[in-house]
DNA sequence: TATGTCATGTAAATAGTTACATGATTCG
DNA sequence: CGAATCATGTAACTATTTACATGACATA
C-alpha cells in the first residue's frame, strides 16, 4: 500500500523537510500511528524524487553537514489528496505479541502469571503519564480549522487506547485473582 | 523476533495439527492478535521441522488429499515455554493508516471530512457486533483453571479495543461538528 | 462440468529492522 | 579527545503479502 510514502508527502505537504527532520518527525508525533526508521525514509525519498513526485535543493546548515531540503510537487501533492481521500483502506487488527502471550497464558507458572500481567499495567501506565503530558502542551482544545487539530485528535486517540488497555489488563488481573 | 515460530508453536503444544488447521485457527480465534497466510505458515512448518521444534506423520483424510499432522518435541515445547515466560517483549506502537490520515485530514474537504469519520465507525460498529456475537458462545465466564480462559481474555481486549475506538471516533465528530 | 473446500507448496515483490559505514561540528 | 548530535547513505536479513501452481474429492 505504500504508506510510508504517504507519510512523507503528508508531511512535506505541510512544510519542505530534510531527511532528517522527517527522521525526527516519526519519533515524536507521527510515532503513536506511524514509524519508520533513516534506513527506510532516506531510500524512500530516493525513490520518490525519480518518480517526480518531490524535488530537493541543497541546504547549508549553520551546524553540521549539508542536508537535502525536499519539497513536494504538484504531481506529488495530487497523488497524495487521492490517497488521502480513498474509501479504500479497511482496519486491519494489529499484530499483537502480548495479546497472543495472554492467549498461551495458560502454560504459565501459577505464580509468574500474575506478575506477567501487573509487568505490562506497569508499562502501559508509564506510556500513558507520558502521552497526558503531551497533551499538556495543548493550551486548548483545537478547533477543526486549526493546524493542531490532527495532532490532537490522534493524540486523543493514543490516550483511549492506552486508558483502555490498562483497564482490560485489570479485568485480566481481577479474574486471576477471583 | 519469529513470532509467528511461538503462534505455531504454541498452537501445537495445545494439540497435533496440520497446516491448514493451523491456517484456520490464524483466520478465526487467533485473528485479533496474530494473522498469517498460509505461504508463511508451510515454509515455517518445513523451518521448524528442519530445526527439530516439531515432527510430523502423514495422516489420511476422509475427504480430500492426505496432509501432514504435526506435533511438538520437546526441545520446542521448551523452547515456547522460555518465549512466553520471556520479559523482553516491549508494546510497540501499532501501525495505522486510518490514523495517518486523521493526522492528515485538515488537507480534506470540509464536506467529505465528517463522511470520513463516519464511515470508519460504521465498520468498527459492525466489527464490534461481530466479536460480540462470538462472546455470546461462551456460557459462563471462564476461571482461569479452564483451557478457554485466554480465549476469553483476548476476545474482551477485542471488545474493549473496538469500544474505544469508537469513542474515540465520536469524539471527533464532536469536535467536527461544534 | 463448474464451484467450493481440502491440502500443500513455491516465487516474487514489498515492507521493515538491524547492522555497517562515513563524516562534520559542538560541547565538556 | 571522546561523546553527542547532525546528516546521509547502503547491505543484509527478516517478515509479510500477493500471485502462481497443483491436485483430490464433493456436490449441485
Amino acid at each position: 500500500m505504500r504508506t510510508l510514502k504517504y507519510a512523507i508527502l503528508g508531511m512535506l505537504a505541510q512544510k519542505p523537510m530534510t531527511g532528517y527532520d522527517l527522521m525526527q518527525e516519526f519519533e515524536s508525533t507521527l510515532n503513536e500511528f506511524w514509524s519508520a526508521n533513516h534506513s527506510q525514509i532516506y531510500p524512500e525519498l530516493k525513490k520518490l524524487t525519480n518518480e517526480g513526485s518531490i524535488t530537493y535543493t541543497m541546504k547549508q546548515s549553520e551546524k553540521g553537514p549539508d542536508s537535502k531540503l525536499y519539497s513536494i510537487t504538484e504531481a506529488g501533492e495530487k497523488d497524495f489528496l487521492e490517497w488521502l481521500n480513498d474509501d479504500e483502506d479497511i482496519i486491519k487488527t494489529p499484530k499483537d505479541p502480548f495479546r497472543l502471550r495472554v492467549f498461551f497464558s495458560k502454560s504459565m507458572k501459577e505464580e509468574d502469571r500474575l506478575d506477567f500481567f501487573m509487568d505490562h499495567r506497569l508499562k502501559h501506565r508509564k506510556r500513558l503519564k507520558h502521552l497526558q503530558k503531551q497533551l499538556q502542551k495543548f493550551t486548548h482544545i483545537p478547533t477543526k480549522d486549526e493546524d493542531a487539530f490532527g495532532d490532537y485528535l490522534v493524540l486523543m486517540s493514543a490516550i483511549m487506547r492506552e486508558e483502555s488497555t490498562i483497564e482490560w489488563i485489570e479485568k485480566c488481573i481481577e479474574l486471576l485473582e477471583a
